[in-house]
RNA sequence: GGUGGGUUGGCCGAGAGGCGAGGCAACGGACUGCAAAUCCGUGUACACGGGUUCAAAUCCCGUACCCACCUCCA
C-alpha cells in the first residue's frame, strides 16, 4: 500500500512519490532555543518522529535532518537581559531541549546542523541570489542584504497570497528595502546594540544571517537542491516557509516536493507562550506525568488537529494507556509481531493516529477475551514501537538496578502480609482478609486476587 | 483587508454521502466472599437556517461564533 499525505501546498492528501526509489529526504524546522521547551514545542517533535518511523517501516532509507536555531533578535535580546554570552543561553537551552526529546523518545534525526556552523554555505547562497537578481545588499550602509520579492513573481505560491494583499514584514528598517515585503537575508552588525561575537564577516561587512536563509541552506547541504519532505509547525508556513521556498528557487533549487504542517496544543484556547506562565514546559509536566504518557497523548491525536490541551484529558490519556500496558504485563509478550492491516491502512493515511489507537485498543480487548494473549500482544508491541511508544523501549529509563532492589525488598514484605491474608480468607474470616489489604492500600499498594493468586501493584 | 482552519454525545477525540472509530466517565450484567482486573450490554452526537439527494455530521448556499498566519513563534 502506498504511503498518502497531506501536502500543505496543493492542500489534498497525495500519494508520496519520493525522487529517488526507496529513499525519504526529510527536513523540519526544529526550534529557536532561546527558553524552555514546552509541550507544543514537543508535538512537533513527537508527530515528526513518528513519520520518520512510518516511513522506515514502509522501507524508505530515511536521511531526518532538523535543524536548530542558534542565533536571532530573541536569543540576542533575552541573553542580554540575564546578562550572559547569547551562545551560553542558545547552549543551555539546547540542552533542555535534547532532554525533553529523551524523555519522550524522540528518536535523534540524522543530522542536526546549527545555523552558526552553517555561516558560509550562507553567504555562498546569498551570493548566489544576488547574481541572479534576486537580492541586494541595501543602500542605506546599513550592510543587510535583502531579497527581492517583486523579482519572483511566484512569490506568495505557497500560502495563496497574493504579494500586494500582505503586510510589510517589520524586521528591519524599511528604508533599505525597494518593497516593503522584502526580507532580510542578511543582517549588518549593529554595533551599538549588539555584540561583536554574534557577527560573522561577510562580502557585506560584518553581519549575521536572517532567519530564513538557514534552512534553506542547510536543506541544500544536507539533502541537495530537491528533496522529498519539509515540514514544521503551522505558523512557519508564512513567512518561514514562504520565504525558504522562494530563496531556494529563485537559487535554481526545485526544494521539496511535499510540505507537512502540524497543528497547535492550545491551552485555555490560546496557543502556549511564555505569557502563559512556565506551568507548561516540559520538566514541569514530567513531574507529574511520564514521557511515555505525554507521548501517548500527543500521539493520539492527529497531526493536523488543534489539540485543547487539560490535565484532565492527559489524566484521561494516561488512565487508557495504563490498560494497554497492563494487559502486556499479563500476557507477558515481549517480541513484536505483526502489524495488523488495519493500522497500516491507518498510518498510510497521512499517519491516522487516531484510526491506529483504535485498532490498538481493538487489539487489547481481542487479546484480553482470548485465551491465549500472546499472538495479540505481539501485535500490540509491534504498534506501539511504530508509534515510540514500546513501555521495554530503554528510551524510558527502564528499572535500573535500584529500583529492582526495591521492588524485591516490597515484595517480600507483601507476600509475608498476603500470605496472612490467604490464610483469612482460607478461614472465611474476611474481615481480617480485608483489613489486611486495607492494610496494604494504604501504604499505597493495590492487590488484586488474579487466577495466579494475588498480585500487588502501585496504585 | 488578505490567507488558512475549526464548531461532533457528560468529557476527550476520529470520520467525511448510506452499517454509531476509539478512549475516559456513567449505568446494568457476568466473574469475585467483597473488591480489583477483564468481558458483555446500554448513547438516538455532529453550531444554526435553507437546499441537493432515495439517503447528509459528511455535498451546495447563507448565518453565527471561535482560532491561526500576514511581526518572533512548533
Amino acid at each position: 500500500m502506498t504511503f498518502r499525505l497531506y501536502d500543505t501546498a496543493t492542500r489534498e492528501v497525495r500519494d508520496f512519490v519520493p525522487l529517488e526509489e526507496g529513499k525519504a529526504g526529510l527536513y523540519v524546522c526544529g526550534l529557536t532555543v532561546q527558553s524552555e521547551p514546552h509541550v507544543g514545542h514537543v508535538r512537533s517533535a513527537v508527530n515528526f518522529d513518528v513519520l520518520q518511523r512510518w516511513l522506515r517501516v514502509k522501507g524508505f532509507d530515511v536521511t531526518f535532518i532538523r535543524n536548530v536555531t542558534d542565533i536571532d533578535d530573541k536569543i540576542l535580546s533575552k541573553a542580554e537581559a540575564q546578562g550572559r554570552p547569547w551562545y551560553n543561553l542558545a547552549y543551555d537551552m539546547k540542552r533542555e531541549l535534547d532532554r525533553a526529546y529523551a524523555a519522550l523518545n524522540v528518536a535523534p534525526p540524522t543530522y542536526e546542523p546549527l545555523a552558526t556552523g552553517h555561516i558560509p554555505e550562507m553567504v555562498e547562497l546569498i551570493e548566489q541570489l544576488i547574481v541572479r537578481g534576486h537580492a541586494y545588499a541595501a543602500e542605506d550602509g546599513s550592510g543587510d542584504v535583502y531579497f527581492d520579492v517583486r523579482s519572483w513573481p511566484s512569490y506568495g505560491e505557497l500560502t495563496r497570497q497574493g504579494i500586494d494583499d500582505m503586510e510589510a514584514a517589520g524586521d528591519a528598517d524599511p528604508r533599505g528595502k525597494r518593497d516593503p515585503r522584502d526580507f532580510a537575508l542578511w543582517k549588518g552588525w549593529k554595533k551599538a546594540t549588539e555584540p561583536e561575537t554574534a557577527s560573522w564577516p561577510s562580502p557585506w561587512g560584518r553581519g549575521r544571517p536572517g532567519w530564513h536563509i538557514e534552512c534553506s541552506a542547510m536543506a541544500g547541504k544536507y539533502l541537495g537542491p530537491a528533496f522529498d519532505i519539509h515540514g514544521g509547525g503551522v505558523d512557519l508556513r508564512f513567512p518561514h516557509h514562504e520565504n525558504e521556498q522562494a530563496q531556494s528557487r529563485a537559487a535554481g533549487h526545485p526544494f521539496a516536493s511535499y510540505w507537512m504542517h502540524n497543528a497547535w496544543i492550545t491551552t485555555a484556547g490560546e496557543k502556549m507562550s511564555k505569557s502563559l506562565g512556565n506551568s507548561l514546559t516540559i520538566p514541569a509536566v514530567l513531574e507529574k506525568y511520564r514521557g511515555i504518557e505525554l507521548r501517548y497523548y500527543v500521539v493520539a491525536a492527529h497531526y493536523r488537529s488543534h489539540v485543547e490541551f487539560s490535565f484532565e484529558a492527559l489524566d484521561e490519556a494516561a488512565v487508557g494507556f495504563r490498560r494497554i500496558e497492563s494487559f502486556l504485563d499479563r500476557a507477558g509478550v515481549t517480541e513484536a509481531g505483526e502489524l495488523p492491516a488495519a493500522f497500516v491502512a491507518a498510518m498510510d493515511d497521512d499517519l491516522g493516529t487516531p484510526a491506529a489507537v483504535a485498532v490498538l485498543y481493538d487489539t487489547v480487548r481481542e487479546g484480553n477475551k482470548a485465551a491465549d494473549p500472546a499472538p495479540y500482544a505481539g501485535q500490540v508491541l509491534a504498534m506501539l514501537d511504530v508509534l515510540g511508544l514500546h513501555p521495554a523501549d530503554p528510551a524510558w529509563g527502564g528499572s535500573g538496578g535500584d529500583d529492582q532492589q526495591l521492588t524485591d525488598a516490597v515484595d517480600a514484605l507483601v507476600a509475608g502480609l498476603l500470605d496472612q491474608r490467604a490464610a483469612a480468607r482460607a478461614a472465611k474470616d474476611f474481615a481480617t482478609a480485608d483489613a489486611i489489604r486495607d492494610q496494604i492500600k494504604s501504604a499505597g499498594i493495590e492487590v488484586e486476587d488474579t487466577p495466579d493468586g494475588p498480585k500487588w501493584s502501585l496504585a
